[in-house]
This record gives C-alpha cells, sequence and structure tokens, in this order.
RNA sequence: GGCUGAAUAGCUCAGUCGGUUAGAGCGACGGCUUCAUAAGCCGUAGGUCACAGGUUCAAGUCCAGUUUCAGCCA
C-alpha cells in the first residue's frame, strides 16, 4: 500500500462504564479524520481497546458478584456496539489486560529502568485494615473538614474544598467500610525530570501539540520541577505485575498508553504486519486523539516512556475539549447525561455525526450540544441543503439515467472540484467545521442552479409534447434529453457534496452508492463527473430530526442510573456513588421476624445450570436442570423467561437453589426446587451468583 | 493566587499577510415557488467587532492595559 504510513489511536474508553455522549466528541472526530485519511489513499490504521485495570474496576466488579476479567469481557461487548452503531470503524479494538499489552509494558519498562528513569521512595497512605489494601484519596469517604458535609471523597468536597484524605472527619473505605490507618509502603516512581531536556525541546519544536497546549505545559510544569511519577500500586490490584518488584502493580495510567501498542500487535498478528513498522519506523506517523483532561499522560509520561525506549513519538497529539449539552455540564438530573444507547434509541446517528463535525475545529475549546441548535442544523444543512438534491432531482433521471456527456452547468461542477484541496486540507487540520462550511456553500450554488432550471417544468414540458399527436419526434427527443441534462448535473453536484462529507457521513454515502449504482471510494471522486449510470427509484435517505425523539431521549437519560464519570483522572480513580433507591423495598416491606430454626429449615445450596431451555407452551417458564455435584441432577421450572430470552446463555452459571422444596408436579414436567432471584418480576427478574470459589452442592448458611 | 484561552448580528460561527462598504448559516420579517414526506429561491432588517488607549497612510486583525467569561493547577 502507498501513501502516507499513518496510525491513529483515540483514548482507550475506561472500562467501568458505558460510553456517553461525552465520549463520542473524541471517536466521531477521530473516526472521521481516519475515513478522510482512507479515502486519500493513505496508510492509515486506527487502533484503540479497552482500558481496562485500576481499582475501580475491582469496586464494579464487586458490586456485581463477577471476578474482573468477567466485569471487563461484559464492558467490551457494550462498548463494541455502541461504538460500531456509531459508524466508529476501528482496524483493531484491543484490551490493556492482553498479552500483548504486558509483553509492552516489560518492554517498556525495562527502557525506563535502563535510562534509570526509575526510583524507589516510601509513601504513607491511607490502608484498609479490613480489605488488606491500599487506599488511593478517591476511596476513602468521610466528612468534609471545612464545612462538614458527610459522604465526601478524600481529596475533595462538593464545597470547593480541597484537603487530605487524613483531614477527613470519620474517614470510611468504600471497600469495606472500616477506618482505614496510615501505612507505608515502597512505592517506584518514574522521575521524568531527569528528561526535562527532552521534554523541552520536544514540546517547544516538534510542532505535535496545538499552540494553547505548549503553552499550558511550559507555564504549568516545566516552569518548576517535574515531579516524579508514581507508577506502582501494592496488591490487591486489577493489573500487570512488575516483574522485577513483586507484590506490586503497574498503575493503571502506565499500561493506558501501552495499550495502543498492545492492541497495534494484535492487529499485526492478524494481518501479517510488524510492530517496529508502525512505532519504531521515522516514516510513520502517530496521531493520538485525545480530551484535555488527560493532556499530561500523553504530553509528559507518554513521551518520556516511548523516547526510553526508541519509539517514535506522537507526530500530533490532537487534544479536544469537554462536550457540554445546552451550555451546561451534561446532568443526569437534566437529562442531559445521554448514553450512547439512549441516543442510538431514539435518533439517527448521522445526525450526531454531523453535529459534532460541524462544530470541531481542531482546537482545544468545548463543544456544545444545543438541542435546538442540534435540530436545526441538521435538518437546514442535510436535509434542506444536501439530501434535497437528490431528492428533487434523482425521479426525473430514473427513466433514463445519467447523460453521456456531462452538460454545461455553467462551471458549477469544475468550481467545487478546484475546493477539493482546501476542503482536504481542512480535514487534515481537524477543522471539520470548515470542511463542512465549504462544502454547504456548493449545496447553496447547486440548488440555486436547480431552482433556475427547474427539471419539474421541463418534465412538464415533456409530458405535453408526448401527449401532443402532432409533435415531432425530434422535439420530443430534444425535450427528453433537456430533462435528463438538468437530472445529470443536479445529481452530480449532490454526488460531489456527498464525495466531500463521506468521511462524516458513511451511511449517506451507501445510499448514494445505491442510488447512483456506483461506489464512492475515492477523494478524488469529487474531480469527474459521472456519466451515463443507471439511476434507481429515489427512496428516503435521511428525514428532519423528531422532535419527539430528543424528548424521549431527554426522557430516558432522566431514569438512566448513570454517573458522570470524573473528568478529573479520566474517572481512573473516580467512583461512582451508589444511588440505590428505596422502592424496592417500600414495594415490598420486610417480613417479619424468623428465628435461626426457621432459617435453618430451608436447605440452600449452590447449583450449576447444566441445562436450560424454553417451555414452548408456557407463558413465563424456562425447563433448567441443576447439577448438584457428582451425578446429583434435579430438574426445575422457574418463570424468567421474560428476563432471559435466551436460555442457553445460562448453561454453566452457578446459581443459588432451594434444594428441599416439596416437588410439584407441572403440566410440563416434576419442578424439584426453585432458583432463588430477585426483582418484582416479569423482565425485571435477577438470577443470584454466588462468588467465585463457590462450587455446586455447597450450602448456604 | 498562578497560568492559558476567549470576547464579532438575537443564536452558532467565518474573517488569510493590517488594505475597498465586516461576512455566512440559523432565527425574525416580506415576497416567490410548489419537483421534493414543509424542502427550495429572492429580498429586508439586524454590528460602537467587550472597554478605553498606542503603533500605522490604514486596525476586527499588531502592542500594552482594563473588564467579563471559561478552563487548567499532576
Amino acid at each position: 500500500m502507498s501513501g502516507r504510513r499513518i496510525l491513529v489511536t483515540s483514548a482507550l474508553p475506561y472500562a467501568n462504564g458505558n460510553i456517553h455522549i461525552g465520549h463520542l466528541v473524541e471517536y466521531i472526530q477521530t473516526d472521521v479524520w481516519v475515513r478522510f485519511q482512507k479515502m486519500r489513499g493513505e496508510n492509515c490504521r486506527y487502533f484503540c481497546a479497552d482500558d481496562t485495570h485500576g481499582a475501580a474496576i475491582t469496586i464494579s466488579a464487586q458490586k456485581k458478584g463477577v471476578t474482573e476479567e468477567e466485569f471487563i469481557d461484559g464492558v467490551r461487548v457494550a462498548h463494541l456496539a455502541d461504538f460500531n452503531d456509531f459508524g466508529i470503524q476501528f482496524d483493531n479494538y484491543g484490551s490493556t489486560n492482553s498479552p500483548q499489552t504486558r509483553e509492552y509494558c516489560n518492554r517498556f519498562w525495562t527502557a525506563l529502568r535502563a535510562s534509570r528513569l526509575v526510583a524507589e521512595k516510601e509513601i504513607e497512605q491511607l490502608y484498609d485494615p479490613e480489605a488488606k489494601r491500599f487506599l488511593a484519596d478517591r476511596f476513602v469517604k468521610g466528612t468534609c473538614p471545612k464545612c462538614g458535609k458527610p459522604d465526601q471523597y478524600g481529596d475533595s468536597c462538593e464545597c470547593g474544598a480541597v484537603y487530605s484524605p487524613t483531614e477527613l472527619i470519620n474517614p470510611k473505605s468504600v471497600f469495606s467500610g472500616a477506618t482505614p490507618e496510615l501505612r507505608k509502603s515502597k512505592h517506584l516512581f518514574v522521575e521524568i525530570e531527569k528528561a526535562r531536556a527532552f521534554l523541552a525541546d520536544w514540546i517547544d519544536k516538534s510542532d505535535a501539540l496545538q499552540p494553547e497546549v505548549a503553552n499550558y505545559l511550559k507555564g504549568q510544569f516545566l516552569s518548576d520541577e517535574l515531579w516524579p511519577w508514581d507508577i506502582s500500586r501494592p496488591a490487591p490490584y486489577f493489573g500487570f505485575e512488575i516483574p522485577d518488584f513483586p507484590g506490586n502493580y503497574w498503575y493503571v495510567w502506565y499500561d493506558a498508553p501501552i495499550g495502543y501498542v498492545g492492541s497495534t500487535a494484535q492487529w499485526c498478528e492478524k494481518n501479517g504486519e510488524k510492530v517496529e513498522d508502525w512505532w519504531q519506523n521515522p516514516n510513520a506517523e502517530i496521531h493520538h486523539f485525545i480530551g484535555k483532561d488527560i493532556t499530561y499522560f500523553h504530553t509528559l509520561f507518554w513521551p518520556t516512556t516511548l523516547n526510553a525506549a526508541g519509539f517514535n513519538l506522537p507526530k500530533k497529539v490532537h487534544i479536544h475539549g469537554f462536550l457540554t449539552v445546552n451550555g451546561e455540564k451534561m446532568s443526569k438530573s437534566k437529562g442531559t447525561f445521554i448514553l450512547a444507547r439512549s441516543y442510538l434509541n431514539h435518533l439517527d446517528p448521522s445526525y450526531l455525526r454531523y453535529y459534532f463535525s460541524s462544530k470541531t475545529t481542531g482546537r482545544v475549546d468545548d463543544l456544545d450540544l444545543n438541542l435546538e441548535e442540534f435540530e436545526n442544523k441538521v435538518n437546514a444543512d442535510l436535509i434542506g441543503a444536501v439530501v434535497n438534491l437528490a431528492s428533487r432531482t434523482a425521479k426525473f433521471a430514473n427513466a433514463t439515467g445519467l447523460s453521456d456527456a456531462y452538460p454545461d452547468d455553467g462551471g458549477l461542477f469544475q468550481e467545487a472540484a478546484s475546493k477539493s484541496e482546501e476542503i482536504a486540507a481542512a480535514y487534515e487540520a481537524c477543522d471539520f467545521g470548515k470542511a463542512i462550511r465549504i462544502t454547504l456553500e456548493c449545496a447553496y450554488r447547486a440548488n440555486q442552479f436547480i431552482e433556475t432550471v427547474a427539471p419539474w417544468t421541463l418534465k412538464k414540458a415533456l409530458t405535453n409534447l408526448e401527449k401532443d399527436e402532432n409533435a415531432t419526434e425530434e422535439a420530443r427527443q430534444e425535450a427528453r434529453k433537456k430533462l435528463q441534462d438538468a437530472a445529470t448535473i443536479g445529481l452530480n453536484l449532490f454526488r460531489q457534496i456527498i464525495v466531500y462529507l463521506a468521511p462524516i457521513l458513511p451511511e449517506l454515502v451507501k445510499k448514494t452508492e445505491k442510488l447512483l449504482n456506483t461506489p464512492i471510494t475515492n477523494w478524488d471522486d469529487a474531480q469527474t463527473p459521472l456519466l451515463g449510470a443507471k439511476v434507481s427509484e429515489y427512496e428516503h435517505m435521511m428525514t428532519r430530526v423528531p422532535k419527539e425523539g430528543i424528548q424521549a431521549m431527554l426522557e430516558e437519560s432522566v431514569e438512566t442510573d448513570q454517573k458522570p464519570e470524573d473528568e478529573n483522572n479520566g474517572g481512573k480513580e473516580g467512583i461512582a456513588p451508589w444511588f440505590d433507591s428505596k422502592e424496592h423495598l417500600e414495594a415490598e416491606p420486610l417480613s417479619e421476624t424468623i428465628t435461626i430454626d426457621d432459617f435453618m429449615k430451608v436447605d440452600l445450596r449452590v447449583g450449576r445450570i447444566v441445562e436450560a431451555e424454553q417451555v414452548k407452551e408456557a407463558r413465563k417458564l424456562l425447563r433448567l436442570k441443576l447439577s448438584l455435584g457428582g451425578n446429583e441432577t434435579r430438574q426445575v421450572f422457574a418463570g424468567i423467561k421474560a428476563a432471559y430470552p435466551e436460555p442457553e446463555k445460562l448453561i454453566g452459571r452457578l446459581v443459588v437453589f432451594v434444594a428441599n422444596l416439596q416437588p410439584r408436579q407441572m403440566k410440563f414436567g416434576l419442578s424439584e426446587g426453585m432458583i432463588v432471584a430477585a426483582g418484582p418480576g416479569g423482565p425485571d427478574v435477577f438470577v443470584t451468583s454466588p462468588d467465585e470459589g463457590a462450587a455446586p452442592g455447597m450450602r448456604l448458611h
């Protein structure tokens, strides 16, 4: 493959929560840029992965009662589905919890050691004696020492106060609720101060950073001594153990960017390529797309690590701002904390791809999603100006196809073709807003042209001639040709615009390809008119933004029980507080007290589901076969059909099972017990699972 | 507090190297059109370019200051 060799990454989404529209700013921006490069014929690859390590993952997994690996596997499936449905097209989507990432963690580590950048120091930190683990500030909660507000994090309070976790009144560990104590432990640090000369030079001269970012780094960091970077965490910690520092693990932010390389390696294994051709090749370009919150990880620590190992430094770090909705931070109570899935449930992803792109400037500014503007802009630009071009011309060419020679259009096609490089330069600079502005000017001119030629009038004239018995066949031919020519011009101007918007609107490209029976694959498809092509029956390409869809999305988001992750730190040391509602307890109040003897009458056992199938005739029932270990099995009919429509997915799971319930003959067979599940019923039934380590046959006490 | 950035029409934003009368889209208003699932075209109104200075033949643009807003401070 020829062209520039370009490796592109987006920041790895943390495996602790769902993708929301704030994330999408970045993935859409990156995807558009990558699609643009590919259309230009560059050898461009887009790599990403889930970022899976750290204490927050452990907590989330514990809350769900699954292992960390099970938890991140589940999140990965959800992430990929969201990305896919938004048209984000990765060349490889890996995980930091992969053998490839581990291998590169080791390699970079060796390099950092060899460069004498690693130092050992003893630090004092809060420790949870019950959970037997050290606690980051965010995992301690207590009463604010300044304002007295309870239930605040160990580093700062909602009142704005900033303090150390040791100052908290009545501090508690979020793991166990135990009172933490101070303990000393040894940590490893990367002394990036030693890399100062390199960093200062790179920041100043490489042109990898937007000027405001370079200024920020110079003013904020380089003006003073660079603090050593605490890179190890004592066990237990979900991550990779440091080979030469047993009992300690790399901090999640060490392996997160290495995940870029790990994902590359995975792709290389599948495609017979070499990692060094991408990461250690002076002719390869590395482009990172990130949010401004994680600037210093990517502009201080990461270049230092890469440099130590002799890897390419980023050619560009493209940094974008945060998303606001209607001018404010996303808010759960206002319904503006919108999950990707909630958006997809109600609106077309093309709208958001277009809107975000129209507001993408390549600068670090925040981007506002104003929902009223969103609706207006998409309707006016995409429906009114762009799609409308096809919808008002296509049917006039349906019978004849496009003309065989491009008719005189007053230079419109040529003029738009001449904008190609200017638009391309805007894409290259991530100024998608500018690319769109120039393209839309073409659309306005095209609409004016259609207005002047008025194909509908030509069509009427033709119809009249065809009815008129006195009309000559020549006159009819001429009228037919005029109409075909007008439609040919309209559809070519339309297609040219679609080429320019193709990186942003892949779905619209597909529909255009279908309409004109010709693929769009290359940027230069905008240079030559399409001639002689068949024109399919016009089908709607895009509908106006449904107002009720926006409303429904907001309503759904108000209900979503999801908290914004902490922007600071990319959320990795953050933890979503619990939002447990009282509704369930109110719906079903606690029963009267029983004695331990009463309880002991119930023989609860761990069982493994070895068979699970639909009972077709039953409304609510699944037939399960539970193994209690050895050859002991029981057949159970469970009323969980609505909640588990795919029973085969239950096979292998451990469940809790009432083993001494009197068997009951049911219409479909004998039920020899029941499995324990929570929830009000219907689709809201949740089968309970024992923690890892439990085995079939164990009794619950 | 320190640092960084921003301020142009009701809204969202262009405005190149300092160079003619500061532009676009949306919205508002008036008209035209009726091919297209209300889309399109023409026109009108709307600006002390945050403020007061400086440099210059010439400043929205360059310089220093002031105000306001936003962000960042591992």
